[in-house]
DNA sequence: ATTCTTACA
DNA sequence: TGTAAGCA
């Protein structure tokens, strides 16, 4: 498919696509009339890098976070150098901190809802699963 | 009509 | 990110 398929099957506008392509998000192939050629597979991988963006990752985390996840293989020789591994630290800190806090507002308005007469809803499943 | 690249705000 | 120009 071509970009303005993909656009109207993520939410993504054409213009934030190429912008993915640009960090090196998103790899499409080209069409002899180079217009970029998506597959299947990139409807997902979209929705997981808008989850993890809207999430406030940093883009440069996501590229790491992607390339990690799509090469399970690589149990070879996980190595780095040593201020690598100091800002990877640090952001896990900060995913932490995220998480606590995001963690905590999601239990209030759980509990919230909980006790209104709108509990029965919490027993479904929430919204939209594209995949963050 | 759609996409492409480059570039400015 | 949005928008625009000039192509294919």
């Amino acid at each position: 498919m071509r970009i303005g398929e993909l656009a109207r099957r993520t939410g993504v506008p054409p213009r934030l696509l190429r912008y993915y392509e640009e960090q090196d998000l998103l790899a499409p192939a080209r069409e002899d009339n180079t217009y970029r050629s998506y597959g299947e597979d990139d409807v997902a991988q979209v929705a997981r890098v808008a989850g993890l963006v809207r999430a406030g990752v940093p883009t440069r985390l996501v590229k790491l976070l992607l390339d990690l996840e799509d090469a399970p293989a690589q149990e070879v020789p996980p190595s780095c150098p040593r201020t690598v591994a100091d800002e990877l630290l640090a952001q896990l800190d900060d995913l932490d901190a995220r998480i606590a806090c995001l963690s905590r507002s999601r239990r209030t308005l759980h509990d919230y809802l909980v006790r209104t007469e709108h509990a029965a809803l919490l027993l479904e499943g929430p919204g939209d699963r594209t995949g963050d």
